[in-house]
DNA sequence: CGAGCAACCTGCATGC
DNA sequence: TGCATGCAGGTTGCTC
């Protein structure tokens, strides 16, 4: 579920309950995510404190003096500050014990996340070093978009969602940026003037900026580290709208399959 | 090289 | 009610 908004939600969820206080136990119920999670997790974590937590793409890392815990919710996780002795939820498979009393849990039904640790510069981690910029950085601007897209066939919608060239845009906020920018999904990414994607960067930004500010977007289940549902969701102008009118001419919303993912526009305001 | 798609999982909605 | 089917917020890694 986790986009870049709920995954930020959930960092300044966790934040204040976890940072700066040692870890006392780790306890593994199923270590069968999208990677196993490290036999050696618990003992590397051991006693460890928490200086600081950041999130490159839809990582979360969470630093200490020795390495790097990388956390990623997959397509169905989500992390929550419990209190000590909480009953176990069926998919809760990960539980990280402060000494403060408070336990962080990676409750993921569909189990494609991810729980893993490092003592490399994070940076450098095979899973990150590939990626592009971040979306809502100066690095994310219509001048590199247009000159990486030249030449390229592949659909504009597909080419924002590839974490090579923006990082943290996934299926909803896809849709949502191309609707507000009036582009068609399936465009040529290599044939949008550089003034469409300006309009694609601001209009990406605005969204994703929104979005966090309500504490992103609950479809299902996605609760950010306190528990709270992310209200982004009524807000959503294509996505989940199919059939349904354009908000801007009342035509009904169109949806097509774009590298196997459900994609939805007007075909009137977007071109 | 890029395009397409299978794979990893569970839960839920739908249709017969 | 039961069962089969398809779809879901992501990403890697295969084949062609």
């Amino acid at each position: 579920m986790p986009e870049l908004p709920e995954v930020e939600t959930t960092l300044r969820g966790i934040s204040a309950h976890v940072l700066n206080s040692p870890i006392i136990r780790v306890n593994i119920r199923n270590a069968r995510l999208r990677w196993p999670i490290p036999d050696d997790l618990a003992s590397s974590l051991n006693q460890q404190t928490i200086t600081s937590i950041k999130r490159r793409a839809k990582y979360l890392l969470l630093l200490t003096d020795k390495g790097t815990l990388i956390i990623h919710l997959g397509m169905s996780g989500s992390l929550r500050i419990v209190p000590p002795e909480s009953a176990y939820d069926k998919h809760e498979h990960v539980e990280f014990c402060f000494a403060n009393g408070k336990a962080l849990r990676l409750k993921d039904p569909r189990r494609f996340g991810a729980v893993l640790w490092t003592t490399e510069p994070v940076d450098e981690h095979p899973l990150l070093s590939h990626l592009g910029p971040e979306p809502l950085s100066e690095h994310f601007n219509a001048a590199s978009l247009y000159k990486l897209s030249r030449n390229k066939t592949v659909a504009v919608k597909q080419f924002i969602m590839n974490s090579r060239v923006v990082v943290g845009i996934g299926n909803i906020y896809a849709n949502e940026a191309l609707f507000a920018s009036g582009i068609h999904p399936r465009r040529a990414a290599g044939k949008i003037s550089k003034q469409r994607y300006e309009r694609l960067c601001t209009e990406s930004k605005r969204i994703l900026e929104q979005a966090i500010s309500q504490g992103g977007t609950t479809l299902k289940d996605f609760v950010g580290g306190t528990g709270k549902p992310g209200y982004f969701k009524q807000e959503l102008l294509v996505y989940g709208r199919t059939d349904q009118p354009c908000v801007k001419c009342q035509k009904p919303l169109k949806e097509i399959r774009l590298g196997n993912r459900s994609t939805v526009y007007c075909t009137n305001c977007q071109k």
